[in-house]
RNA sequence: GGGCGAAUAGCUCAGUUGGUUCAGAGCGCCUGCCUUACACGCAGGAAGUCGGGGGUUCGAAUCCCUCUUCGCCCA
């Protein structure tokens, strides 16, 4: 045992955290046990990206999991926390790519096997960054299962998932407009384009008709497209243009004629009621061009920059001289000077719409007409959908599970293909012999068919194709592994809503279809961590917080405890970036009051015994020692439902405010004089104190692991022991002592009255008083008899007796009855000490003629419940005989009338 | 445009089933205290028409309608 008095008076928590995280790793504390009996529990670690550094974000979603996970641990169950990374294709490739510019090259001059083992090398280099990091928030990971998600074993199960859907024809090459990034050079997913509020404008275009003066007026967002237009559509209800259709209009800059015709899909009141019909840039117009057997010309590279593509590079065709090869934002411009020119711009209005931004790199996605591998969602979402709804997925907070709903009922087909380097290829091999296409499971030297030479699909995966398959690829499916076996279904996923589709929907998929169970049977959602503003936390923004700053300033554990005892269910949590010292202190404050709380109880173990709390006789123990155990053992039972509930900020409030406001301020006050008296009342106080305190040290434990760990290692006999894997408390029903906390709250009450007192008068805090009390009852007059020397000390009373008032002084009605005189002497002013009590008095009154009218309402005597009216008739008893006491002590006084 | 959620003290948020002094906590603020664990503390205090309006009910922060503002999801 460390000698209390070597603990300093301020917690450091940077002196305790680090060791004590290297004892735990040395300990193998956060492995489960492979032969253990107990149930497990599973969490698997939404795997961040692997070049990414550790925000807030991260931290709360780190923080929420190894509480649960810590909890559970202690609880007996065989916890297992998985982490690892996420080989995340975009964003890596980009941040080589930004590498590999500033050394002067690119990356299709290094080629691509080149590039991809530069990728490897920065990955191997930095990849374990953030998991580092997340050691430093005392994230308890089982560090011995680290995955990643394009190592082999997890690419394997990528393959497979692959090759099965391909057999079962759920995979399919697509000709369709889709997302496209001219700045990842690639297709992205219906949820990787964002849709973001935009003001942007409606312009309304004029296209001359070809064979009569006179034109037709389109309306478009996007003029530069005009290029790639095929047609004009009407709706075919509109009388007033119908007449059109089959005639042609020439379409401008372009100089060719296209044709006039009618479509369900035009909106007639949108715009001038005239669409312009683009099917290789837009989605829609796509669908419109098939109807109507409509070419598709692309006017735009993968750069995104304007040309025909018809015409392999060369200016012309569609995309005249001018506008080739500008890009998007310049051929905009360009479109528009030149239709102005021809007076073919008839107007411009103000236009806020959503479009659509890439989620990696924030560049405005180009709908672009090109050949992707897409993924039938429909078979896959239906057994999801029932999975939900069957309760055999639970999502927390319930509404977002609305929305789950909501997206699997109106599912599209995945577009799965990205035009990478960085990520699982694609094991589709074409035969350019006999024309065939087929996945295969192991590398094939040549074409099953005829045994031609193959070629790869140039190809990768999107990385969430990986990322659906980690609760099952993490424990080595497809294999039948022992892990897989032991752990599959995991338990809970804790997560940030917006990744609900990406992935949370996505992995109940893979869960379902290959193995035909869901992958957790809880997902919990936390909160985006957000700035003042509710602005959530970016890089770009510069209004991120730092999580290592934070734990370098005040430890893990204030971290911790902020942001659980911030996050109710389903609520943001917001944080000032520009104040960390006041957005931690509560967290700052507590652990350095649970730290004081410690060395204090410490300090007083050396003095003497500390028997078990159990071979303390009941009769032994004072009224304080059963009022704090009963307040413990309502503590415990609360706190621990909170946890079961996911509500966190409870989790932590309720032991929180036991160990600060009943065992810190009341009981540790109570038993200071036994500490220092006679045996055997000194090692009574200890037993209960070690008790309350080790138990509150475990309550605590899942939030504030490092500051708890140390202090429980110092209480006597627990030096080898470790709270990670210590037993959760259990509270026995037969504390529970109503009487005890009943008469304890009197003490209190009376204890706080003489406080006001001493206030309101002003009374230097050296100078004791000395007070009376009247009108007591049994219990409370015992009460005040067994904690008489607390309530001398606490309320700086030299004199406490039974006796009628006498003398200058002032004058306090308990509640529950009992009146409170201290004499004041000549430091009582009658005056004030009047308009105190008639303030009193005032506010009594106000609220007894509200409950009076209710009591003699007939409709609440009547409808109300009978034990509710009866509660009321009781508090007006009692408020009236207060009102009757003070009046009393107004006459006593001889205080004017009012 | 459709759907959902939120609005409570200066700030950030609790408030479970409509009923116990329900109007609360933390931070901040004011007053007094370096009281032998803690000034990152102790004691006392100020501060809110529970977003506006209407309704249901004996009774509404809580249920319903409506308006305003903000946020989220989907198109």
């Amino acid at each position: 045992m460390t000698e209390p008095a070597t603990l300093p008076p301020r917690y450091d928590a940077a002196l305790i955290e680090s060791p004590l995280y290297g004892e735990w790793l040395a300990a193998g504390l956060f492995t489960p046990s492979p032969t253990s009996a107990a149930k497990p529990y599973v969490v698997m670690i939404p795997p961040p990206y692997v070049t990414s550094v550790l925000h807030m974000g991260h931290g709360l979603n780190a923080t929420v999991q190894d509480v649960l996970v810590r909890f559970e641990r202690m609880r007996g169950r065989n916890a297992l926390w998985l982490p690892g990374t996420d080989h995340a294709g975009i964003a890596t490739q980009n941040v080589v790519e930004r590498m590999v510019a500033a050394e002067g090259t690119t990356r299709h001059a290094l080629g691509r096997d080149a590039f991809v083992a530069r990728v490897w090398a920065h990955v191997r280099e930095t990849g374990n960054t953030i998991l580092e990091q997340l050691k430093a928030i005392g994230a308890s990971c089982d560090w011995t299962r680290t995955r990643f998600t394009l190592e082999p074993g997890l690419s394997r199960a990528v393959r497979e998932a692959f090759v099965r859907l391909w057999e079962e024809k759920l995979i399919y090459r697509g000709h369709r407009v889709i997302h496209w990034c001219s700045r990842c050079h690639t297709a992205l997913s219906d949820e990787e384009a964002e849709p973001g509020e935009t003001d942007g404008a409606l312009y309304h275009l004029r296209y001359p008709l070809a064979d009569a003066p006179g034109h037709v007026t389109v309306a478009t967002t996007r003029p530069e497209t005009m290029l790639g237009d095929v047609a004009v559509a009407v709706h075919p209800d509109d009388e007033s243009k119908r007449r059109l259709v089959g005639r042609e209009v020439v379409l401008p800059l372009a100089e060719i004629r296209i044709p006039i015709v009618a479509d369900e899909h035009v909106d007639a009141g949108f715009g001038s009621g005239f669409v312009k019909i683009t099917p290789a840039h837009d989605a829609d117009d796509f669908e419109v061009g098939r109807r109507h057997g409509l070419p598709a010309p692309l006017v735009m590279t993968e750069d995104g920059r304007m040309a025909d593509l018809a015409l392999e590079g060369r200016p012309g065709g569609r995309v005249p001289e001018p506008i080739f090869g500008l890009d998007r934002v310049e051929a905009r411009a360009k479109v528009l000077e030149l239709l102005r020119a021809r007076g073919l711009v008839e107007k411009v209005e103000s236009h806020r719409h959503a479009v659509r931004r890439c989620y990696r790199c924030d560049t405005v996605v180009e709908p672009r007409l090109s050949d992707q591998w897409f993924v039938t969602m429909a078979p896959l979402a239906a057994p999801a959908l029932e999975a939900h709804r069957t309760g055999a997925v639970r999502i927390i907070p319930e509404r977002r599970g609305d929305e789950y709903e909501r997206w699997l009922t109106g599912i599209r087909d995945w577009n799965i293909s990205r035009q990478l380097w960085w990520g699982h290829r694609i094991p589709v091999w074409y035969c350019d012999a006999c024309g065939t296409a087929k996945a295969y499971r192991d590398d094939p030297m040549r074409c099953d068919g005829c045994g031609g030479a193959l070629r790869q699909d140039e190809d990768v995966l999107d990385t969430w194709f990986s990322s659906w398959l980690w609760p099952l690829s993490t424990l080595g499916w497809p294999e039948q592994t022992e892990d897989l076996k032991r752990y599959y279904p995991t338990d809970v996923l804790v997560t940030a809503p917006d990744i609900l589709f990406f992935w949370v929907a996505r992995m109940i998929f893979a869960g379902l279809h290959f193995t035909g169970r869901v992958p957790f049977h809880t997902v919990y959602l936390h909160g985006t961590v957000r700035d003042t503003r509710h602005r959530k936390m970016s890089k770009s923004l510069g209004n991120g917080i730092d999580p290592l700053e934070v734990v370098q300033r005040y430890g893990a554990d204030a971290l911790r405890f902020t942001v659980t005892h911030g996050l109710a269910v389903g609520t943001d949590i917001i944080l000032d970036p520009d104040d960390l010292k006041g957005s931690f202190a509560s967290g700052r404050n507590f652990a350095n009051k649970l730290w004081n709380v410690g060395r204090l109880v410490l300090s007083h173990l050396a003095e003497g015994e500390v028997p078990a709390l159990d071979d303390v006789r009941r009769a032994d123990l004072g009224l304080a020692d059963r009022w704090v155990l009963s307040r413990l053992a309502r503590a415990v039972p609360e706190a621990t439902a909170h946890f079961e509930r996911f509500r966190l900020n409870d989790a932590v409030g309720t032991p929180y405010r036991f160990l600060w406001e009943d065992f810190a301020d009341w009981y540790l006050e109570e038993i200071k004089p036994r500490l220092r008296g006679p045996e055997p009342a000194g090692s009574h106080a200890r037993a209960v104190a070690v008790h309350c305190f080790d138990t509150a040290l475990r309550l605590l434990h899942p939030i504030m692991p490092f500051i708890t760990e140390a202090l429980f290692r110092r209480l006597p006999g627990r030096s080898n022991q470790s709270l990670v894997t210590a037993p959760w408390p259990d509270a026995p029903e037969r504390w529970r002592d109503e009487a005890a906390e009943r008469d304890f709250a009197f003490v209190q009450a009376l204890v706080n009255a003489v406080r006001a007192i001493r206030a309101d008068y002003g009374v230097p805090p050296r100078h004791a008083l000395a007070a009376s009390l009247a009108r007591l009852g049994d219990s409370q007059r015992r009460a005040v008899s067994l904690e008489r020397p607390m309530i001398l000390r606490l309320a700086k009373l030299s004199r406490l007796e039974e006796a009628p008032a006498s003398g200058a002084g002032a004058h306090a009605v308990l509640p529950e009855g009992g009146e409170l005189f201290v004499a004041l002497g000549d430091a009582i002013n009658v005056a004030k000490e009047c308009g105190r009590l008639a303030e009193q008095v005032r506010r009594l009154d106000g609220r007894l003629e509200l409950l009076r009218a209710k009591l003699e309402d007939p409709g609440f005597t009547a409808r109300a419940p009978a034990e509710v009216v009866a509660r009321e008739r009781d508090k007006e008893r009692g408020w009236g005989e207060k009102r009757g006491a003070l009046a009393a002590k107004l006459a006593a006084l001889d205080c004017p009338e009012r």
